[in-house]
DNA sequence: CGATAAATTGAACATCGTTCAATAGTGGAG
DNA sequence: CTCCACTATTGAACGATGTTCAATTTATCG
């Protein structure tokens, strides 16, 4: 009910419009309430974080095609919707915390590996002959690469916002030139194994 | 003066360190007196972001190599160089602000359009058939990716931070993938010219 | 020197995260 | 039903923060 709320908050006005005494007000409770669920509000929007990477992963798990690169540049479409669509929650999740926060629960990391993961399979067709360890840096890449591009264009820093940029159209061109990377890679693969 | 101390506290404990009182402690005068040359304290931190995109517009520049691709990733080395030097200062720079900035005035956008620039004209060579336009989109996707994987990689966000993922090396796998990008698309583009 | 302009002050206000003793509510045991 | 242990909630408080502004100091120049 309340990572409802907060939810809610930081979807409309961002983070900064999800504080305790708004938060309290929108369930019809007081603030010292939240305390006694959370250790602190950077406690709470972590779990709407969580939330959002969910939503994440579950529209990326809804991009189908028998094609991979074709796949791909599903995930990459569904990837901006969703980012644009909650492009508030989003930027949440990318906010620089004061204090670095030490401890990252098991369950947090979880939840942030499996958009990861999905990345990873769709990228095995392209790679197969790649070891786990170079289809993870090829996916913590591209996710790099299209998470970069959302942000230089649809950021609320005192950097994003970069007019006339069209973040589909840079997407996909980020993602022709990851097919063409792996492509090459694979090559020079065959060309050192039978010289 | 002003500007020296608020990037002095912003280099050391991020934005959250660099408040009205401490700065003007740093100075030797109150409060006040910030408030008397800056309208308030975002368009401060603007001129010390300002500051800090002229440094990386100065680590790219010191990039020189003669191969176009050697270039590049000559490049990508000094922006990792750089945020990871400055990483308190770069990150102040993608901060999602409470209210969206509306006016961007003309010096500032002048000073996020020189990094891109360089970028663009280390591009040229890689893709001399493409027009102007072509290339500020796929430099802008570069950027943005570049920009992406450091984040990911070095964030202290709520998602960022991301263990065992080796910032160079992703760097470079993406670099080789945007020069095969480009390649592959310069290929396409003269199999429709004679086919 | 004296008057006018500019810069600086310091106290105040509103808002925020957070704490905590006091209070209200809940669910069983007798 | 009564009482008690326990939990949940409260609301007032504290400190820190961004920001304002009349008063005061400092600088400038005729």
């Amino acid at each position: 009910m309340i990572i409802d709320a907060a939810e809610r908050l930081v979807a409309q006005g961002g983070t900064s419009a999800a504080n305790a005494r708004e938060i309290a007000a929108a369930i019809g409770y007081t603030p010292g309430t939240i305390y006694n669920h959370f250790a602190n509000l950077d406690d709470l929007i972590r779990h709407v974080t969580a939330r959002t990477v969910d939503g994440l992963t579950a529209a990326l798990s809804s991009a189908h095609e028998s094609d991979p690169v074709r796949q791909l540049h599903a995930m990459a479409d569904a990837y901006i919707a969703f980012t644009t669509k909650n492009h508030r929650l989003w930027a949440a999740a990318f906010e620089p915390l004061p204090k670095a926060s030490a401890t990252r629960e098991a369950w947090y990391r979880a939840t942030l590996e499996r958009p990861l993961a999905l990345l990873q399979d769709a990228l095995k067709p392209l790679d197969p002959g790649a070891s786990e360890e170079e289809r993870r840096v090829a996916a913590l890449s591209t996710w790099g690469a299209l998470h970069g591009v959302v942000t230089l264009v649809e950021g609320d820093g005192r950097i994003g916002r970069l007019d006339a940029a069209p973040a589909p159209e840079m997407v996909h061109f980020l993602i022709d030139c990851v097919v063409a990377g792996l492509a090459a890679r694979r090559k020079a693969a065959r060309r050192g194994r039978t010289p």
